[in-house]
Parts: structure tokens; C-alpha cells; sequence
DNA sequence: CATTTTTATTTGGTATACCAAATTTTTTAT
DNA sequence: ATAAAAAATTTGGTATACCAAATAAAAATG
């Protein structure tokens, strides 16, 4: 029977695309240990063994740096995540903030091939359900021109392409509000007196603060 | 991140079930080793492990039995396997005979809600690809009436449902004769001269030996 | 029934991937 | 510059799941 081959690696690498990219700031063993919710100690062996994989470099400021080899693995990775979560929502109808966990189990399924397939059979989604752009089988990613709504002009339309904050609080607002990724919207105005927002969704207008729109990442139309 | 608990009991707890139910012998340690292709002290580890989990009982005389307990996992499992093996054929066009490894993949994915899911999805399926029957949510299998071929009655129709041999070679040879579950065949004679079986298959006459026809299980139409 | 042969079991290892606690090194702040 | 805080590293463990080789027990066979 086939082992696990490395089966957390593709979790370190994941892990580190997203802090690498979501910050300027270099990224150290605390802060990776922290975002994978794990003690220092294995942290560290682990970084070294993925040294040794050439997937990673250790910097001489004891930073951790992808290499070429371990930056296209973790795309590659997002990229069965995100094509895994479309499905899950779109042919086994889950709510786009249920799907997160099974498509990390989904996700290291070992096949090139089942994932081209996936992503045929699925149409060739260019977002996953939360918005974020899905890595094409080469690990390139389309880069994101959407803006936070708090940057964008009353009065133009807009489409929600992504949220920044994830968590379940904010989503279960945003869906009593009925936007979510992918929904037109159009912004009617912002309000000097508290910095609010009011946005029109599907023939409504709602209103909410400056926070929120923060966190919604728009495209125009 | 979550561990892949006990990842590998649903293999043993598989191979033992499809142990017990193919043969009437007794399964004993050296047995279950060979099906897993593993080292016999690596079974008798595991299986004291299945045994204080209350998964398989040890019987005075060696053999290993498993318990209520274990059969209903084993046959989730299987239930969990055939459905990935359905949708790899029906919706990601895969050959039937290509899918066993990614649905071994797949089969380990935890969630009985995703697998009810995907039963619905495919339409609830009987069979798997193979013409293995699927378990349904309960781990209820319905009991297999087909025969061989082998015992069938010339001049009759029959639905392939099922083969016992699940070799490449077999399924290559299958293949080229045209003949794969689901398939409606009509059995024309059994040849005295050589013990060979002659068949009608798609409006054409194929022949083939009694070992053949001994590995083709199917249902009177 | 004694001897092979087979099966079961024990023993001492390995690799992966974790942890807590202690220690060392580095950074930061006074 | 030095003390305190933070980060990195080492050390000694754990659990799972494997193996090879030695030994013990059971079964088969002459």
C-alpha cells in the first residue's frame, strides 16, 4: 500500500506561500509555527528537512524562504484546494464556508492527472468560492486586480471577488447581507458623517461600516 | 491540523472482509499479512491494536474475526471506495480499470455526510464500475445473485455483473471481447470438445475458455 | 511419534511527525 | 551596555506504522 509520502509537506508549503505573500515581513519559525498551530521544536526539524528537499532555504537572519521548486508546489497545492472547494460547493452543494476542511483532506489526494480532470469537468472556474484565484496546472496565478470596496467610487458597480477577513463571523454577516464572492454590487455612497457604507445588493441597499468594507475586495464591472 | 487517525485500520479492516466473505477458511495471521502485502509482525501488532478497539475479535484458535463493529466500518469503507470509483468513471472518464489506486486515495477522506453526498450526486448507484455492489449509508449490502457464467444455461440473456479476477490482463483480454459489467450477453453454447463457451456479445459470436467463463459473474435478464 | 515445515510471536530497529521543557542565542529596551 | 524578553535550538520523549531476524509454538508429514 502506498505511504503518506510526505503528506505535511504540502501543508509547511501551503503555509508558507500565504505568509510570504500576505506580508512584506520575512517570515520566521515563530510565525510559521503559529499559523500551523505547532510547536517550535517540530517546526524546525521540519524546515530542515524541507531544506534537504531543496523546497526551502534557511536564511542566514534564520528567515524561511520557498525555493522556485517548493513555491510551485505550494501553488500546485492550492490549486487542488481551490478546484476541490469548487466542487464541493458546486456539485455537492456545501455552503462556500463549510468546505474548508474537507478540502484540506481533499487536497493531498496525489494525482496531477484526477486535478486537470477535475478542473475540465468543473469548467475551468478561474476563482474558488471564497473568491481566490485558482492556480492554472503550471502553478501560475492570475494576479488579484480586485480592491478593497473602501477604495472604490460611489455610484460605479462592482464585482465581490474576494474577502480578506475568513472568519465564520464575518461571513455569516456578510450572508445576511447577501454578498458574497462573485455577487454585483454598486456602491451608492459613502457617508462622511460615520465613514458607513451604503452598498445596493440585488435591488436592497445595506449599510455597514468602514471595517467591512475593508475586507471586501471588489473588481469594477 | 488534524491527524490522519488511524489511516491505515480502514485497510486492514477491507482486506479482512473481503477475506472472510470470499473464502469460508478461517483467516489467520500469515493470511491477512499476505492479502497486505506487510510483515506478519506488523499484522500482529495492528491486530492487537483493531482488538483493544473492539474491531476484530481474536479467536482461541488464532483466527481473526471481526466483530460487528468492524464489519460495519469495513463496509463503509468499501461503500466510501466503490462511490469514488463511480464518480471517477462517470464523471472524471476514467476506464474502469484505472481507478483502483485513486480511490484507495480517496476512500480514507472522513466525512460520511461528503459520501451520502456523493451517492446522491451519482444517483445512487448499485454498482461500482467493476459491478461490485455498493453498501448503502447503514453499511446494508444487498446480497449478489449472480453465478458464473460457467454455470449458466445455454440459449439464455444475462447481464455481466461482476468479474472475480480483477487482473490488467484479464480485464485487458475482457476488453477486446467487448465484455464489461452491465453488459447484456447471451450465452450460446458450451462446447463438449474443449470446454469452451461461446457467446453473443453486441451482434457479434465470441469464444473463450471455461476459466473465462468461471471469472464472469452474471445475473439471469 | 519424531521431524520438518509452517505459523505465531518476540525483539530490536526504522521513519515520520509530533511535543514539553531546558538552554542558548538574538533582539529589544532601558 | 546590560537586563529582560523573544526567538532559536537542543534534548529527551511520544505515537503510528512499518521491517528483519530470531525464537517459540503448532501443524503436518513421514
Amino acid at each position: 500500500m502506498a505511504h503518506f509520502t510526505h503528506h505535511s509537506e504540502e501543508n509547511y508549503l501551503k503555509t508558507l506561500f500565504k505568509l510570504e505573500s500576505r506580508q512584506d515581513k520575512k517570515v520566521n519559525n515563530t510565525a510559521l509555527a503559529k499559523a500551523l498551530n505547532l510547536n517550535p521544536a517540530t517546526v524546525l526539524e521540519m524546515i530542515r528537512k524541507l531544506t534537504d528537499r531543496k523546497m526551502v532555504q534557511l536564511k542566514p537572519d534564520k528567515s524561511i524562504q520557498l525555493t522556485e521548486k517548493g513555491k510551485k508546489k505550494a501553488l500546485l497545492t492550492i490549486r487542488k484546494h481551490r478546484l476541490w472547494e469548487v466542487f464541493l460547493v458546486e456539485k455537492m452543494n456545501y455552503k462556500w464556508n463549510e468546505v474548508h476542511e474537507l478540502a484540506e483532506q481533499l487536497e493531498h489526494i496525489e494525482s496531477a492527472d484526477l486535478v486537470d480532470r477535475l478542473d475540465g469537468f468543473l469548467g475551468n472556474p478561474p476563482f474558488d468560492p471564497h473568491g481566490d484565484p485558482i492556480p492554472d496546472k503550471n502553478g501560475k496565478i492570475k494576479p488579484n486586480l480586485s480592491v478593497p470596496l473602501s477604495d472604490c467610487i460611489p455610484g460605479k458597480n462592482y464585482t465581490v471577488i474576494n474577502l480578506i477577513d475568513t472568519s465564520d463571523e464575518f461571513l455569516q454577516f456578510l450572508g445576511k447581507l447577501n454578498i458574497l464572492p462573485g455577487r454585483r454590487i454598486k456602491l451608492l455612497e459613502k457617508l462622511k458623517y460615520d465613514n458607513s457604507f451604503s452598498v445596493e445588493v440585488q435591488e436592497k441597499t445595506v449599510q455597514f461600516s468602514e471595517k467591512v468594507a475593508k475586507n471586501i475586495l471588489v473588481q469594477s464591472v
